[in-house]
RNA sequence: GGAGAGAUGGCUGAGUCCGGUUUAAGGCGCUCGACUCGAAAUCGAGAAAGGUCGAAAGAUCUUCGGGGGUUCGAAUCCCUCUCUCUCCGCCA
């Protein structure tokens, strides 16, 4: 969330972002409230103050009399003071609810615009892959190869779940170990984190359990929900804790499941593993000074080229605009691999680098202690190394052969054992 | 799942039985200073985080795992939750 004291120097400016984010938020509301909030501190701290001073008058050795005249007193500011916090309880739940639904600023240079359409497009990784034959698409492929069953994941545990089966495990183990080997080699602190987090680290993230437009599963009668990503956690991880500045800048990769109710995203571009419920993924995440987390989210960003560039997957990189950028990013970048089968061929977003500032920070309370001894929130980052299910999406695709063959990027080979996917022979 | 013991500042650790003299002792580590050519040792001093008001100086409040309660007053009493440890059971 922002800090109330720049959202109510800075009102104007506020405002103007939320329109440009396409947010409605009522940032009048909040800067009332936030007066309302001070001075109801105010005043409650100074009838507390009353009640510490009448409670070591206490101590000292007094008559009946002055004794019960202080009982009496001490009683009176009890009920004043109990008072005024029911009063200061109400406008703090109030100002949070509404406090947290303002999005983070944005980097100046973003692209201004209501959605997608408005991204720019930085950067082209070699042209689409072309074919002297009609290309198919992932989940016919998948099908023949006998790799991804998508009729068994809806069996067993409804639609868009899947089951992976055979070489598709191997390719999606290579997937994750090349990652987590590109990411050691970078310097990352390799984790699996837990695939359930708290609500309230939900929250803190940026993620919200039980909204209406709620991505997440929570579990029934407890206060955990399934992750959406790692995160979640890897921002959990460090809440409520004060980084040493020479401890920074730390980088984590986290590796877990992701689940998603993507409730409503139906329709062709949506088909297969694009959209599903649970997914693999290495996710890559920053905590840096305020000053250093530019220069991280490029480095991010570049980590993230190098994977596509390496698994030879012609992208797109593209930078978000502020109506594409959701609550907690300042800056966001993504790379859209080509895929081939995709509404017979089109960019789809395989990654994703947001730089979050003091956002997440703030909400999580995570700080960072610099040389002069002052204590600051820290800067959190995140950007996807590999979300494997639409990485399978981009090999299967445009590595695919005219008899329905995949061949194993190069990079990957050694990890799979193999160099080709064939279809099985079908025994008679 | 059962039984028991715990959670106190950067770390360690007293205080909790029996509420007020604690401004949360002592130790370790840390910072600064003295001594020293320099260091160690020693001596002296300092140091938590956050909120509110304030231009600042400062004032004041909150925080002894979380939440709630009793009381004029809670680290201390009561309720509740979470987590940790020991033993037993079950288990990949």
């Amino acid at each position: 969330m922002l800090d109330l004291k720049f959202i109510i120097k800075n009102a104007e400016e506020v405002k103007k972002n939320c329109l440009d984010r396409n947010i409605s938020a009522d940032v009048n509301a909040v800067v009332n409230l936030a007066k309302e909030r001070s001075s109801l501190i105010s005043e409650l701290d100074d009838i507390r103050a009353k009640q510490n001073q009448n409670a070591k008058l206490m101590k000292s050795k007094l008559t009946e009399d002055e004794r019960a005249e202080l009982i009496k007193k001490g009683s009176a500011l009890k009920a004043e003071s109990v008072k005024k916090d029911e009063l200061l309880k109400s406008v703090n739940l109030r100002l949070k609810d509404m406090q947290a639904k303002i999005p983070n600023m944005t980097h100046p240079n973003a692209p201004r615009g209501k959605d997608e359409d408005s991204n720019n497009v930085k950067y082209i990784f070699k042209h689409p892959t072309e074919f002297d034959f009609t290309p198919q698409d992932h989940v016919e492929l998948g099908k023949k190869l006998d790799i991804l069953d998508f009729d068994a994941g809806a069996k067993v545990s409804g639609q868009k779940f899947y089951f992976m089966k055979g070489d598709g495990v191997l390719l999606e183990q290579a997937l994750i170990n090349f990652a987590l080997k590109t990411l050691i080699s970078k310097g990352f602190i390799l984790h699996i984190t837990p695939d359930l987090a708290k609500n309230s680290v939900l929250f803190g993230t940026g993620f919200n359990p039980r909204g209406s437009e709620a991505q997440i599963y929570s579990i029934e009668n407890t206060d955990l929900s399934l992750i959406a990503t790692a995160e979640i956690t890897l921002a959990g991880l460090y809440s409520g804790e004060i980084f040493q500045e020479k401890d920074l800048p730390l980088k984590l990769a986290g590796y877990s499941h992701c689940f998603r109710t993507e409730a409503g995203a139906y329709g062709k571009s949506s088909k297969g593993l694009y959209r599903v419920h649970q997914f693999s993924k290495v996710e890559m995440f920053a905590y840096t000074r305020p000053e250093d987390s530019d220069a991280m989210l490029d480095e991010l960003v570049s980590v993230e080229r190098e994977i596509f560039e390496r698994l030879e997957i012609p992208y797109r990189l593209v930078e978000c605009c502020t109506g594409d950028l959701g609550g907690p990013a300042y800056r966001k970048y993504d790379i859209e691999a080509w895929m081939p089968g995709r509404d017979g061929g089109s960019y789809g977003e395989v990654t994703s680098a947001s730089n979050c500032t003091d956002y997440q920070a703030r909400r999580l309370n995570i700080k960072y202690k610099s040389s002069s001894k002052e204590s600051n929130f820290i800067h959190t980052l995140n950007g996807t190394a590999i979300a494997v299910s639409r990485a399978i999406i981009a090999i299967l695709e445009n590595y695919q052969q005219k008899d329905g063959s995949i061949i194993i990027p190069k990079v990957l080979r050694n990890f799979m054992d193999k160099d080709i996917l064939t279809p099985p022979v079908k025994s008679k």
